[in-house]
RNA sequence: CUGCGAAGCACA
């Protein structure tokens, strides 16, 4: 099962669960039982492709076969209604697992914190962040991640702080999204000048800025129709071999149609095809 | 004993 499910995975990530399904039958007909394992890659699958009545309806169908639904199973339904913007039915999904007596862990908690935080319900989110350190369920770097963002997205940015020493004191530190986020949040504001700062505290920890992180202070650049500077971040992050990607091009091609420079535009997405992205 | 067979975070 375990080579079958190696495919079936591959499938659902390039959402193509259809496929999957077919790798399922053929092992059903060369007599090779599935586990809970390939099951629980369906369902995910399923929640990935926005189809979370058919997971849910999987879900019945492999419990009702003697496949017990597990911490994975469970977490693949969580968060297939939250990328649904479902955070109650979310929610009672977790109620179910406590009634089932299972273990719920950081990642359920977290995937729905970041729903409700998307939503905007921020206060819910750190409500079920009380909760979940209450249960002994100790909050990630990823929890920190969703929560930073999620202020941010509120305007709260003015919690952030509170929340990065909170993190230090528990010994949770912070990663590449932690500190991307944080930047994206100044450039959204208009706050371009503040992140040099960000970077330098991000390089001092020995991470270094990655594709998202240029795009978004190019994109902060955009903004402002800064363009030179922009241009500046493009160019330092090919120097750092970091390649540009399709929202790399199409933030620099909006910024220069904004400022009526078409011609560089133009030049711009003649370079992204030549270097092998396809315009979407 | 360890390792990517399954679930959570950032950008146009």
């Amino acid at each position: 099962a375990h080579i079958y499910t190696i495919l079936i995975n591959c499938f659902c990530h390039l959402k193509q669960t259809a496929l999957g399904f077919s790798v399922l039958a053929t092992m059903l007909k060369l007599g090779e039982e599935p586990d809970t394992v390939t099951l629980t890659t369906l369902v995910n699958g399923l929640c990935v492709e926005g189809k979370v009545e058919d997971a849910h309806k999987l879900f019945v169908e492999m419990a009702a076969m003697g496949y017990q639904p597990n911490n994975f199973t469970y977490g693949a339904i969580i968060n297939g209604l939250c990328k649904r913007a479902k955070p109650d039915a979310a929610i009672a999904c977790l109620r179910e697992m406590e009634a089932a007596c299972l273990e719920l862990n950081s990642i359920h908690y977290s995937t729905i914190i970041d729903c409700l935080c998307k939503v905007g319900l921020v206060n819910d989110a750190l409500k079920l962040c009380s909760e979940m350190t209450s249960k002994g369920i100790k909050m990630d770097t990823i929890t920190y991640n969703i929560l930073i963002d999620g202020l941010c997205l509120s305007g709260r940015e003015r919690e952030v702080g509170f929340l990065l020493e909170q993190m230090m004191r528990s010994e949770i530190y912070p990663n590449q999204y932690t500190f991307t986020v944080i930047v994206n949040a100044y450039c959204k504001d208009g706050r371009t000048e503040e992140v040099e700062r960000v970077i330098n505290s991000m390089v001092q920890r020995g991470l270094e800025p990655n594709i998202v992180t240029y795009n978004s202070l190019i994109d902060g650049y955009v903004l402002k129709n800064q363009m030179g500077k922009a241009q500046e971040v493009f160019h330092l992050m090919i120097e750092k071999s970091c390649s540009p990607n399709v929202i790399t091009y199409s933030s620099l091609i909006h910024g220069y149609c904004k400022v009526k420079m078409i011609k560089e535009a133009l030049s711009l997405f003649k370079e992204m095809v030549n270097a092998g992205l396809r315009p979407n």
